[in-house]
DNA sequence: CAATTATTTCAATAATTATTGAAAGTTAAT
DNA sequence: ATTAACTTTCAATAATTATTGAAATAATTG
């Protein structure tokens, strides 16, 4: 297989990837350019790559940045902005999982916790209610604790915990 | 807080937190629905409660029915199907975790095992090209064995992993 | 088997989300 | 201070995705 044909099919299935996560195909596709790129990319270069307009390249790297998972690179002597993403996969998955914890499981757990003043006493449908609701902040609650975990752990954490199981 | 009160507010927030993973609001919301009513439901219960139409009902609870997490339950001497979802938090978490693995990861280690054939000899390129992708490689098949002991093992073993660390 | 009741389908439409591109903004060199 | 090089913004537009609702299909009953 050529390099530019495996390079391709990546950043399609990255993107692909990207959309049944909730992130939208060019941001997942740019990133994936990034990934596989030797050098850092200016913006005209990840236009031309992807054939995506100025604003998106820019809308998107921003929010990538945002992210943390990509960066800007200053050249010296150079005006433009070269862009280049984390390559560590490990070090990827820990910044993905600090952000998602933030943007999902947070406000999650703030509505359950606020659902826990239901004043469960009388009926059967009140019980019922709060049972599982409590289960699943207690799952909740443990699920963000081992992201915790997983974010501030050393970076061998998780190869170890796989070997370990 | 009254129940209808926090019911609301945990179908609104189940369908927030559903549309950030790809899963429409719709589906999201009558799963939550699903999940914190004591009986099971009709379709013309569900149009009722979220104001949602007859073939939007439809199609969504035959995908959460295909996603295993809800179920047909026939009544005797009724005509009309009702529906109920999976209530415990964890065989909830056990089978959408066995559907994501289907659909998102396996796609995704096909990709890259195909990549795996690029002929990484000659240029500095390739060789970063095929690093990068052999360790998302590698990440993604100990994440998938890590699902896969999940999904695979007795109820209690998330727990117990979570006592573990 | 005709009437009734419920379910499914799917083309049309609505709603949402992403992308464009031209204009405004910024920065740095001359 | 003007120009040139590059970046950012955002209203308009396109693309995508979800939802509707009416009609077709299927199932049940008298």
């Amino acid at each position: 297989m050529k390099l530019e044909q495996a390079r391709a099919e990546f950043i399609e299935s990255w993107g692909i990837l990207g959309t049944s996560w909730g992130i939208s195909k060019a941001m997942a596709q740019i990133h994936a350019l990034l990934v596989v790129s030797h050098e850092s990319l200016s913006a005209e270069d990840v236009m031309a790559a992807l054939k995506i307009s100025r604003g998106s390249v820019n809308m998107n790297i921003r929010a990538l940045i945002d992210w943390g998972i990509v960066e800007k690179e200053l050249r010296i002597g150079e005006r433009k902005e070269y862009f280049k993403a984390e390559k560590d996969i490990l070090e990827l998955a820990r910044l993905i999982t600090v952000e998602r914890r933030k943007r999902e499981i947070e406000p999650m757990l703030t509505v359950l916790n606020k659902i826990q003043n239901l004043d469960s006493k009388k009926t059967v449908e009140e019980k019922e209610f709060k049972k599982v609701t409590s289960e699943l902040l207690d799952f909740t609650k443990k699920a963000n604790g081992l992201m915790e975990k997983f974010t501030k752990s050393d970076k061998n954490w998780f190869y170890k915990l796989i070997l370990r199981l």
